[in-house]
DNA sequence: ACCGTCGCGA
DNA sequence: TCGCGACGGT
C-alpha cells in the first residue's frame, strides 16, 4: 500500500513535463524509501533516472516494495488537473490496477480526485552506471537551457569541453557555427576530489540502493568499466560483474550520431588508455594535472550544488574533456530546468553525460552516449 | 433606425469571442428595450441567448424593431479592429442592408468607422424555457472553465450533481476518472427561494419581454412544462400555450448523448414523480428536505449574486439534482467567463442546464440538454 | 496582451 | 501535407 502526500503537486506536474516527451510508459518504483522512476527513452538513446526520496513527502508510507505501471501520457494529463499549489495525495493499494490522486485546494473548499489506470510494463530495472566523472560543471539550469537551444539552431550536436579554460559548448551548422565558454565563476575550475553524482538527500549513496549486493565502492569500479564499454556499443560486454539480476539490464546506450561506426577500444586518443580502466580519476590526477585544492568551496564532499550561488558556474575538473552530444537530447533534457535552478554535467571521455537537476530530496537525471568520431 | 453607444467596445469583443465558434450567423433583434440575440448553435444541440439592455448602452436608441442579420465571422474580424477601451457605437438604418461601426478612441484622436453587410436570416425566435430549478451553483467563472477543461481531458461527459455534499463534477475516461467537489464557501447550501435565472437588470422579469402575452406566473409555468417535454426530445409539444408566434420555434435541445433512447415520463425515477409538474420548487422544498434560510445572505432576491465575494461558491438547491452534459459544449461556454468573474448553473433534473454570465446590464446564457439515461 | 504549440480541416 | 484556428503559457 503507497500513500504519498506531496505539498505541492507542482512538484510532480513540472516532473511530467519534463520527461513526457521522452518517456511514455514507465514504472514507478515505490519502497518504503522513495519512489523511483527509470525508464529508457522511446527511441533508447538516453536513459532517464528520477528520484523522490520519502523524505520529499509531507507524509510518506510505502509497506512494501510495488512497482506502479504508468503511462506517462495519462499521468500528466490528470496531472494538468491539478493546480501547482495544490496539496498532492498518491495512493495505491496492493496489486491495484490504479493510481488514486487527491488533490487538495489549500484553502480546501475543493476537493479533485482521480483515478488513473495502472498498466503492467516490463521491469526493465536498468542498472545505471554510478561512476566517478573526470568533470563536473554546474551552472544555472536556465544557462543551460539557453546555450543547447541557442546551439540548436546551428547544427545537430554540440561539443562540449572542459578545460583550464573553463567549459566551451560548441556547434557547427550549415549555415553557422558558435560556441559558448563559460568560466568558473571566481576562476577556480580545477579540482582533486572525487567526482560523482550526488543528489542533495543526506545520504550521498542511496542511489545505489537498488544495485547488486557487492560494495558500493566495487560496483563504482564496475559501472565505470560498463560505462566504457557500452559507449563502444558493443553488445557483448559479458564481464566479470556477476550482480545481474534476472529482469534487470544494463543501460546500454544506443549512439545516437549517425556518422558513428563501432569504435571499440579508440579512447586511447585522448590521456585514457587504460585498458581495464581501474581509477580513471586517479590516473588523470596523475598525468593530466596536479590536482589543486579548489579556493572556492564545496568542490568535495556531498555540498557541492546547494550552497553554490543560485548563478554561478562551478567547474570541477580532474581530466580536460571533450565530448560530443545530440543537442536534440539536451534541448529536451533542459525542460527540466523548471525543477532546479541548477544543473549539473558530469562527464568523462567515451562515457554517457550525466545531466542531472536536484530539488528537494530528489532528483531527475539524464543520461547520453557521446556521439563519437567526431571529438 | 438603431444607434446604439456602447461605452467599451471590448465586452462585445469578448463576447463576439464566446461564441463565434458556438453559432456563425444570428440576428440581433432590437428593440427599444434591448439587443437580444438567440440562436442555436451550429450543430443545433444548444442554444445561446444574448442580451444587451438598452440600459448597457451609454446612449440607445431604436425606433421599431428591427432583425439586423449577422454573419458573426465577419463582425468578429470588424470588432478586431477596434480597441478595447474604444467607444463604439452601432448604427442602422431602418431596412438597412448594413450595420455601421464607428469606434472612436478615448482621446477621441482617431475615429474608425466600418460598414459590415447585413444577412437576411430566418428569424427562428426561439421560446426560451423560462423555468424555474431545483439548484443553482454560483461560482467564479475561472473555476468553472477549469473544472470543465481539466474533466475534458479525461472523458467526453461530466455528470453534475448537487447534493447536500456540494457540488460534483465528475467524468469517466479510458486512462482515468475525475471528480470535482466544490462545496458551498461558508457552509450554506439549501435554499428554499424560488430558483430562476435571474440577471443584474434592474428589473428581474425583462427576460420575458420577447415572449406571449400571458403573465409572468402563467408563462414561467407554461415554459416549466415546455422544458419538462424538451429534454424528452418529443416533437408534439402542442399544449395549452396560445402565444406561439408563426415563425417562432420552442428550443428543442437535441439529445447530444449517444446512448440516449428517449425515455418519456421518466423523471418519476427521483422524487419528482409530479405529472403536470406545476411547482417543482415548491414540491421539492416539501419533500425533500426543510428549506434553512442560508445563513450566508443573497441566495434569494435578485441580489443573489452581485454581492457574493468574488471568489465564493453559492449553492442553492430546492433537490438533489443530478445531470449528465457534453463537456465539449460546457467548454465552449466557459469562454464567455472573460464577461463576467461569475458564472451561474442552474439545473433540473431532467431538463436544460442552464449556463448563465451576468454582465452589466446583460447576459449570456446557455442551454444545453442532458444526456440522459446515464445518470 | 502577445507568442508559440497543438489540433483540426481543406 | 499544408494552412488556419484555437488553446495554453510567458
Amino acid at each position: 500500500m503507497l500513500e504519498a502526500k506531496l505539498q505541492e503537486a507542482g512538484t510532480l506536474k513540472k516532473l511530467l513535463d519534463s520527461i513526457k516527451e521522452l518517456v511514455t510508459d514507465a514504472n514507478f518504483e515505490c519502497n518504503e524509501e522513495a519512489i523511483v522512476l527509470q525508464a529508457m527513452d522511446n527511441s533508447h538513446v538516453a536513459l532517464v533516472s528520477v528520484k523522490f526520496s520519502a523524505a520529499a513527502f509531507k507524509r510518506y508510507r510505502c509497506d512494501r516494495p510495488m512497482p506502479l505501471g504508468v503511462n506517462l501520457t495519462s499521468l500528466n494529463k490528470v496531472l494538468k488537473c491539478a493546480k501547482d499549489d495544490d496539496i498532492c495525495t498518491l495512493k495505491a493499494a496492493d496489486e491495484a490496477d490504479v493510481l488514486n490522486l487527491v488533490y487538495e485546494a489549500k484553502n480546501s473548499d475543493r476537493i479533485a480526485e482521480y483515478d488513473m489506470k495502472l498498466m503492467d510494463i516490463d521491469a526493465d530495472t536498468l542498472q545505471i552506471p554510478e561512476t566517478e566523472y573526470d568533470a563536473r560543471v554546474t551552472l544555472p539550469s536556465s544557462e543551460f537551457t539557453r546555450i543547447v537551444r541557442d546551439l540548436s539552431q546551428l547544427g545537430e550536436s554540440v561539443r562540449i569541453e572542459v578545460s583550464k579554460e573553463g567549459v566551451r559548448f560548441a556547434s557547427d551548422g550549415e549555415a553557422a557555427n558558435g560556441s559558448v565558454l563559460l568560466r568558473q565563476s571566481d576562476g577556480a575550475h580545477i579540482s582533486g576530489s572525487v567526482i560523482k553524482p550526488k543528489s542533495d538527500d543526506k545520504d550521498g549513496d542511496d542511489e545505489d540502493e537498488a544495485e547488486g549486493s557487492s560494495s558500493k565502492k566495487e560496483k563504482t569500479k564496475i559501472k565505470k568499466e560498463k560505462g566504457d564499454d557500452d559507449v563502444d556499443m558493443t553488445e557483448e560486454q559479458n564481464e566479470e560483474e556477476g550482480e545481474k539480476e534476472d529482469e534487470e539490464e544494463e543501460y546500454k546506450p544506443v549512439e545516437n550520431g549517425d556518422d558513428g561506426e563501432e569504435e571499440q577500444d579508440n579512447e586511447d586518443e585522448d590521456e585514457d588508455e587504460e585498458g581495464g580502466s581501474k581509477k580513471r580519476k586517479k590516473k588523470a590526477n596523475g598525468t593530466s594535472k596536479p590536482a589543486k585544492k579548489p579556493k572556492t568551496a564545496k568542490s568535495k564532499g556531498k555540498a557541492a550544488e546547494e550552497d553554490e550561488s543560485a548563478d554561478g558556474v562551478v567547474i570541477e575538473m580532474n581530466q580536460h574533456v571533450c565530448l560530443t552530444f545530440s543537442l536534440k537530447y539536451l534541448v529536451n533534457f533542459s525542460k527540466s530546468s523548471s525543477l532546479s535552478n541548477k544543473v549539473q554535467l558530469m562527464m568523462s571521455n567515451d562515457v554517457p553525460l550525466l545531466v542531472s537537476y536536484d530539488f528537494n530530496q530528489g532528483y531527475i537525471r539524464y543520461y547520453l552516449a557521446p556521439k563519437i568520431g567526431e571529438d
